[in-house]
DNA sequence: ATAGGGTTAG
């Protein structure tokens, strides 16, 4: 049927982007297909990215790294992030992150681009500033794309922030060159919106002024904005200036009006003039009808609970716990109160000193108290010193999470403000124990049956001399090879120098790797299972060691993910990166993968590529990283997997 | 050989 690929190709990218054929019958040309190239595969990746099942993509995606010749190429990763964005799948867009940062295309500034718009769509700003700010040449869907992102995310200050830069960034080239720089219409769109909802029209009006080009959109946004703006304006002076009434009035004829669009900004302002008539019942029922049409993010914004603080500046602080609890009460026909309202209430109650109403509070509450509850009260203890009740919240704090060391800080912060020096100690004391304990690793190597676990520097194997002396036959290896020891990577407490290197040698994982290299046949598989997460030494050795012995290695970490993906680590140089999908969130919901789960590794070290797809082991449910070093490697240039 | 990123508000 088909003549040869190349018109294959063509006619397949015509099926699936025809709006007279669809998308189901261009995979039933590619099911057709017998050996699909890298170009189809895109193809067929990009559509299902923009179809209702972008789910399919990261299957298609999953097909080319199992079944076909070849790797993704730069195409491959605008069209797999664009797959998770409209997933809205933090963890599958960082596994491609991964996957970006360690293949060659970590520069690509498409792929950086469609990573910034992923993240900050995920809600994830942090890290798509991350990305932003490694891009070594921003183009201007870069800094439109993060200044988008801050604006969508109400990071209004940070968006202006931005824009300076980026204006000073092209401030240079414009007086070198004298020559004015055109701005991009979207963006300047963009910045109109976000002058608009700041509520400065002046900033706005004059942004609109110097556009050289502009759309309906420039219009529309311009117009709206002057026009809610002028109404915020209206009523926050009233409001403010003790004219509660008058600000009523002016909200009520916005109402009224067609073309008006009320934000956020109106209704803390209303709801504020509510509050000054000791009339909140009133406000709040408007609310809920304005809500049911207009505003979805207002009822969902704890910034409601503690609206009464902000124009509380004179209040007493009895007042404020009365409008709190007032507010909290009423809130409930119009919003079922979220953890965070809880969380709220009890910082109200206890930066009021009503600590032993904060607690029945807590008591009281429908749903189980958050971390962030806990860290409230806690706070609170720490304002009115009450050390009895501070250990107690800070200690159901650690229950729901063991690593939290800000809330044993802040315990410390209230035996020395109390003057508890001796709990001060003790408590450094078992934080260091505590950073010990967490580190104890071990590594497990299973032979003919028999499951071998190794200690950091363990002398217990029966085989111990010889695994030691494999071990010193490694390192000489090693350093002959040109091998340097990473210090910094030590996870231990150690203090000598000497003992650092020793006790990087020593990692239970290298220790397994020796006696794999003697109890193993040269053809056979050495895998290995890290409790915790495996160090960049060892990651580094297993690939050398592999590469020395030319044998298979599969070092697995293994890191209890309740909530699904997560980066192992991720530090600013990008030295090191794990990300995976924890195998029992992948599927549940997305059906994304069946039996394999996508697992990236990532490492700083730029020479070699890994990549696996690791068949699903269920016993083993928390498996979040798998480093595998194998025989093949990537080749860049060609595309195809030798 | 073929292809890629951002896009306001309604």
């Amino acid at each position: 049927m088909f003549f040869d690929a190349y018109s294959a190709s063509k006619l397949f990218t015509a099926s699936t982007l025809s709006p007279f054929s669809s998308l189901e019958y261009a995979r039933k040309v590619f099911d057709e297909i017998p050996e699909p190239n890298l170009y189809m595969l895109n193809t067929l990746i990009r559509a299902y990215s923009w179809s209702p099942e972008p789910s399919e993509s990261v299957k298609i995606f999953l097909r080319m790294l199992c079944e076909s010749p070849y790797f993704p190429n730069k195409f491959t990763f605008p069209f797999l992030i664009k797959a998770a964005t409209k997933l809205s799948r933090l963890g599958v867009g960082q596994v491609f992150h991964g996957l970006v940062v360690k293949s060659s295309f970590g520069d690509d500034v498409f792929i950086l681009n469609s990573l910034i718009h992923f993240y900050a769509s995920c809600g994830d700003l942090d890290f798509a500033y991350r990305v932003f700010v490694r891009i070594g040449e921003k183009d201007v869907v870069s800094w439109n794309s993060m200044i988008s992102g801050f604006v969508q995310g109400g990071c209004f200050d940070k968006a202006l922030e931005l824009f300076r830069e980026m204006e000073a960034e092209n401030v240079k080239p414009n007086a070198v060159t004298k020559k004015g720089i055109k701005m991009d219409l979207t963006l300047s769109n963009a910045m109109l919106d976000m002058y608009a909802k700041c509520g400065s029209v002046e900033d706005a009006k004059k942004l609109f002024d110097e556009m050289e080009e502009k759309d309906i959109v420039s219009w529309t946004t311009m117009i709206d904005g002057q026009e809610t703006a002028t109404w915020n304006a209206l009523i926050s002076a009233y409001d403010q200036n003790g004219k509660p009434q008058e600000a009523l009035a002016i909200f009520h004829q916005l109402q009224l009006s067609k073309n008006a669009n009320p934000d956020e900004l109106t209704f803390v302002s209303t709801l504020s003039s509510y509050a000054q008539l000791g009339a909140m019942d009133v406000g709040v029922e408007e609310l809920r009808l304005i809500c049911s049409t207009e505003c979805m993010k207002l009822r969902s914004s704890p910034m409601l609970l503690l609206l009464p603080m902000y124009y509380a500046c004179a209040c007493s602080h009895s007042g404020l716990v009365e409008e709190g609890r007032m507010f909290f009460n009423q809130m409930e026909p119009v919003v079922v109160p979220g953890v965070k309202h809880y969380a709220c209430m009890v910082d109200i109650l206890g930066r009021a000193g009503l600590l032993e109403e904060a607690v029945e509070f807590i008591e009281k509450m429908p749903i189980t108290p958050s971390a962030s509850v806990w860290g409230a009260l806690l706070g609170a203890c720490k304002i009115h010193e009450n050390v009895e009740l501070a250990e107690q919240a800070c200690s159901r704090l650690l229950e729901l999470e063991p690593e939290n060391d800000k809330a044993l800080v802040l315990l410390s912060n209230i035996y020395a403000k109390t003057g508890k020096w001796d709990n001060v100690s003790e408590l450094k004391k078992r934080m260091r124990v505590s950073e010990l304990q967490k580190e104890r690793g071990w590594s497990s190597m299973e032979v003919n049956g028999t499951l071998h676990k190794f200690l950091a520097a363990d002398n217990s194997h029966p085989l111990s001399k010889e695994i030691y002396s494999k071990l010193d036959e490694i390192v000489a290896k090693l350093k002959s090879s040109g091998h340097v020891t990473n210090k910094s990577l030590l996870l231990q407490l150690v203090d000598e120098e000497d003992m650092k290197e020793q006790g990087l040698n020593l990692h239970g994982e290298k220790l397994a790797i020796a006696f794999g290299l003697i109890s193993t046949s040269p053809s056979q598989l050495i895998r290995i299972v890290k409790n915790l997460r495996v160090c960049g030494d060892c990651h580094t050795v297993a690939k050398l060691i592999s590469k020395l012995y030319n044998r298979e290695i599969l070092l697995r970490d293994s890191h209890i993910s309740s909530l699904g993906a997560r980066p192992i680590r991720f530090d600013d140089e990008l030295d090191l990166l794990a990300f995976s999908e924890a195998p029992e969130t992948i599927g549940s919901d997305g059906g994304l993968v069946d039996e394999d789960v996508l697992t990236a590794v990532i490492w700083g070290d730029e020479t070699e590529t890994l990549l696996v797809r690791e068949p699903l082991d269920l016993s083993s449910n928390s498996v979040s990283a798998v480093t595998h070093v194998s025989l093949f490697e990537k080749s860049h240039n060609t595309n195809e997997k030798p």
